[in-house]
DNA sequence: TCTGGGGTCCTAGGACCC
DNA sequence: TCTGGGGTCCTAGGACCC
């Protein structure tokens, strides 16, 4: 079972886990006792283990199309148009199985369609089914119907908890059940979003693929252990950090912002405590990525807007109207020296890249542990941290 | 005491324009 | 008594995803 940042939540299971009732999102607190007494085996988020398993799994996807849409750490859409048959795309795909699990260790499930909702409905069949030896196919109407009145509403993409309510309700509980419904219907009920899904369900695709150009916005935030922070000097150096991070990611990307938007907020969960919220943005005059202006800036709001005698339990920093780095209108009345900034910012990057993060980093950062993270089971960085490696003994 | 983090898209409603 | 019609842009909130 794997936790949440923070320990706070369960977000993995195993099957054995399910089995005893763990549900989706419970709080760690409240089932502890429980795991302990039955022997679960506990981990927290290993971010950087995954990040880097899910680099390997996707780059070599990426040898078996041109088009290779990333859509989330485990999962990707593969565009097959134009490779052949059932046969010839079937085989194709169970040696692709075959061979990331040879290379990484990791299972996949394969589903192949005409649209990426009934593509995602085949691969959930893939999964459950050995017979379909990690691959399952949809390309005829038969098989489409077929599929989709095994397949409960629920676990349609694009179908949330709110809206299987509600169309169970209408006495919708397979995804049959809502092609059946006219479009005017489900325009009415589920917005356009909505019809998205029901003709994607027929194998009219409307979702196209295809490498999103980059983000629309970025956020880092963290909740804060035990009961919060309450002094400034504590919440301004998360900010900062946050803020950081933003700066780092938007440059990663290639790309700079032309706003940020700082929060911070007690915990919703104590009705016993007096609650506050900061939240506020602000434009800058020219799109940047600089981690001492995002900074400042964001350090800014939070002074401003700074309350005392709350517990802040949560605070984030987030950048949007987001575009290329190498196409920002600049500003007639822009003070700062442009060519300088992004020089010394390469600088600082290069010998971050070469020593970790934050090896060079703002003073405003702080070195306090206040408001760090709790992650008491973390497994190993087995691929990205020279010292977790595996050692093989040869006897 | 303890309750995650990071995204996208759509709509309604308010503010504004002529 | 009677108070138009046609737009755009922005934002908050809600739905969804992983």
């Amino acid at each position: 079972m794997v936790l949440s940042n923070n320990d706070g939540c369960i977000i993995a299971r195993s099957e054995e886990s399910k089995a005893l009732g763990i549900k989706m999102g419970e709080p760690f607190y409240q089932v502890k006792d429980m795991l302990e007494r039955n022997g679960v085996a506990v981990f927290s988020s290993n971010y950087n283990l995954y990040g880097d398993m899910s680099r390997r799994v996707m780059s070599l996807l990426s040898t078996y199309t041109p088009k290779l849409d990333i859509y989330s750490i485990d999962e990707a859409f593969l565009d097959l148009s134009g490779m052949g048959n059932a046969d010839t795309l079937t085989n194709y795909c169970k040696s692709m199985v075959k061979d990331i699990t040879k290379g990484t260790g990791i299972p996949i499930s394969l589903g192949i369609a005409p649209t990426k909702t009934l593509a995602k409905m085949a691969s959930k069949f893939a999964k459950k089914y050995r017979g379909y030896e990690g691959v399952c196919l949809i390309d005829s109407d038969e098989k489409r119907e077929k599929a989709l009145r095994l397949f409960p509403i629920e676990d349609v993409w694009g179908i949330g908890r709110r809206h299987a309510k509600k169309l169970a309700y209408h006495g919708i509980h397979t995804a049959w059940d809502l092609t059946q419904r006219s479009e005017s219907w489900i325009r009415r009920e589920l917005t356009v979003t909505g019809v998205h899904t029901w003709k994607e369900l027929m194998g009219e695709s409307c979702i196209s693929i295809e490498e999103l150009p980059h983000k629309k916005s970025i956020c880092t935030s963290r909740s804060f252990p035990g009961i919060g922070l309450d002094r400034l000097r504590d919440v301004e150096e998360a900010v900062a950090n946050f803020a950081a991070s933003c700066s780092r990611k938007l440059r990663e990307a290639h790309t700079a912002c032309s706003s940020i938007t700082v929060f911070a907020y007690t915990s919703r969960f104590r009705m016993d405590v007096p609650q506050h919220c900061i939240y506020r943005s602000v434009n800058f005059t020219v799109p940047t990525n600089d981690i001492r202006e995002i900074i400042s800036a964001a350090v800014k709001i939070l002074q401003e807007d700074w309350k005392e005698g709350f517990h802040y339990k949560k605070a984030g920093v987030i950048v949007w109207n987001i575009c290329e780095d190498r196409a920002i209108q600049s500003n007639l009345f822009d003070c700062i020296n442009r060519a300088k900034q992004s020089a010394l910012a390469k600088a600082v990057d290069e010998v971050n890249r070469k020593n970790g993060h934050d090896t060079i980093r703002m003073a405003v950062q702080g070195y306090g542990e206040n408001w760090k993270l709790r992650n008491e089971y973390v497994s190993k960085q087995y691929t990205t941290n020279i010292r977790d490696v595996i050692i093989a003994k040869a006897k």
